[in-house]
RNA sequence: GCGCCCGUAGCUCAGCUGGAUAGAGCGUCGGACUUCUAAUCCGAGGGUCGGGGGUUCGAGUCCCUCCGGGCGCGCCA
């Protein structure tokens, strides 16, 4: 790439004045190369001479002039300055967008993908995501999590991780215990007889529903069978949860169940793992974990007094067998709602010693409009929006797309009537819209028998006007915007990009007629129309979004 | 009280490990289809980056402090 090639040309400029003993031993010169935001400041620039100028007590201009007179000569640089405060500025000869553009071409699909790197330092990573409890349907705000956390696995691919997807069941314990009662209620009633939902029972519709398929299905034989028509409930919800998801467009590898770790002895090998590690103590009849020794804000119960472990307990024995299972990275994303738990997971990492990294992503809740007033959702009282729903009413593109506009630390306003009513006013339309507009162009060449050649005889050259050079520069910046979506977990900085990037081909539209009287330009703009086309549906496949080639 | 997140244009938000003159969409006003998709484009207007202090050659970005908002602080999950 064109700036490892610049880096090589700092590096022996660089070099040189060590030579000469302008930079003594011992002071490194990390040659940090940035894209200056306007085209004055040239196509690359670095600011190496204003960082060394602090160390060295020297002025930053007189050693950017010293950095620039040791510079060899290369005939794809066409200028470098010095300029503002010390900066230096490269202005390169036109070659090096033809040969992005030869680039994706050439990789087509892999074009900013790095998965070819083996110096993969994060190993094995799984990211665990969705994971609502099956006690009912997912509703909006999973959503937000099913969106982001897919799109930061295909983006951890793109960027080079082997990744698995994973779902955790949340099929133990009191949420489940009430559900299944909530269940049998519905259940005798659908079959007429008398029942009450329990206390804080589950008092949604689709309660109500499920009982009387139930009853439908097997008529009375569950009656007095609570754990089966327990299993047969939670069997039911993962069924239309995992129907959601992928409809959503997420797969999991991946479906993990809480209970199976419970039937397995697992919790208690947890426990005595931590118990020989000399980090438990009893109290008042519970079983507590001294996590204060490790960062946390206070000391958490492991098993309660009546016996029962507690979530903590749970995740204790689901990250172990995480790394049993070879995973050296896992990735959680949760609601920041969850954030109280953080430390203390991180405390079972430490006081186990367990070789992972334990990555936690909390994303700001969702908050729901609808009628210009917030719709506030429970489970139990039945009062939600369900994500089947918001995919019938604005479709899974433009819902996708609209949960990952927005960076995880903000919390997200979802208009219910803004998207259902002005879905044309989607962004995900402009940048659909683009795909679309230049897969007309490819079909209106096709047409009038002018197909697209191969890119060795096309005049790239001839792309000069400010709006082909400022497209074939956005291009040429994609692969190091996955690796930093990747670094920073950021797929929303891949949705600005999309946007950007369509805009930039919308300008390109109007400035250039790409199918004109001169064959070879025509050529040349055809493949610039064709890569952008290749750029666009890689950034969407990691997003998730499906690339139109019709609007 | 403690912890996490947020505060950038009228509204909703981008802004990479600190870089050069802070950007976009919506909304407002005014324009552009006989020609490759007008779900598009062009122009105008709009800012004490919540306030204050500090570090730095350089701060929306880092540190301290205050103000305002959201979430959490159970032997609930």
């Amino acid at each position: 790439m064109i700036q490892e090639r610049l880096r090589g040309l700092l590096a022996e400029a660089i070099g040189e004045l060590r030579r000469d003993g302008v930079i003594p031993d011992g002071v490194t010169a990390l040659a940090e190369l940035q894209r200056p935001a306007r085209p004055e400041h040239g196509d690359f620039s670095t600011n190496v001479a204003l960082v060394l100028s602090g160390e060295l007590q020297t002025p930053p201009r007189a050693l950017a002039d010293r950095i620039v007179q040791a510079l060899p000569d290369a005939d794809w640089v066409a200028k470098v300055t010095v300029a503002g405060p010390g900066f230096i500025n490269f202005f390169l000869t036109h070659a090096w967008l033809q040969d992005t553009l030869r680039d994706i071409a050439r990789l087509r699909e892999r074009y900013g993908r790095w998965d070819s790197y083996d110096d993969v330092e994060d190993g094995r990573v799984q990211v665990e995501f969705v994971s609502a409890n099956p006690t009912g349907p997912l509703h909006v705000g999973a959503g937000r999590n099913a969106a982001y956390g897919d799109a930061l696995a295909r983006l951890l691919e793109a960027a080079g991780h082997s990744v698995d997807r994973e779902y955790y069941i949340n099929d133990a314990g009191r949420q489940i215990d009430l559900f299944g009662r909530s269940l049998e209620a519905r259940y005798l009633q659908a079959l007429g007889r008398e029942a009450e939902l329990p206390a804080d029972g589950y008092a949604g519709q689709y309660l109500v529903d499920l009982g009387a398929e139930l009853a439908e299905a097997r008529g009375d034989e569950l009656v007095g069978h609570p754990e089966d028509i327990r299993a047969w409930g939670v069997e039911r919800m993962l069924e239309g949860i995992q129907a959601t998801l992928e409809r959503f467009g997420v797969l999991f590898d991946t479906w993990f169940s809480e209970q199976v770790l419970h039937d397995t002895g697992k919790l208690t090998e947890a426990l005595g793992r931590l118990q020989d590690a000399g980090v438990t103590y009893e109290l008042e009849g519970a079983v507590w974990f001294r996590s204060t020794q490790f960062g946390d804000s206070r000391d958490r119960v492991l098993v309660r007094s009546d016996g029962r472990p507690t979530y903590l307990m749970s995740d204790t024995a689901y990250l172990i067998d995480k790394v049993e299972r070879g995973f050296d990275h896992a990735v959680y994303v949760w609601g920041a709602d969850h954030h109280g738990a953080v430390a203390s997971l991180e405390a079972v990492r430490r006081a186990l010693k367990l070789p992972i990294v334990v990555e936690i992503l909390l994303y700001q809740l969702v908050n729901l409009y609808s009628g210009g007033e917030v719709v506030r959702m429970s489970k139990r009282t039945g009062e939600i929006v369900t994500l089947d729903e918001l995919i019938d009413e604005v479709g899974a593109d433009a819902a996708r797309f609209t949960f990952l506009l927005r960076s995880l630390d903000g919390a997200l306003d979802f208009d219910l009537d803004l998207v259902k009513a002005k879905s044309q006013e989607n962004p995900v339309y402009y940048v659909q819209y683009a795909y679309a507009r230049i897969c007309s162009i490819l079909r209106t060449g096709a047409e009038r028998g002018i197909a697209l050649g191969p890119i060795e005889e096309a005049p790239l050259a001839e792309l000069v006007h400010e709006s082909e050079q400022a497209l074939a520069r956005m291009l040429s910046e994609y692969p190091e915007t996955v690796l930093v979506a990747a670094r920073l977990r950021a797929p929303h900085r891949l949705t600005t990009y999309t946007r950007e990037l369509a805009a930039l081909f919308h300008a390109f539209y109007r400035d250039c007629r790409v199918i004109s009287d001169d064959p070879q330009l025509t050529q040349a703009r055809l493949w610039l129309a064709e890569t952008t086309r290749q750029v666009l549906a890689n950034a969407l496949a990691v997003l998730g979004v499906s690339a139109p080639e019709k609007m």
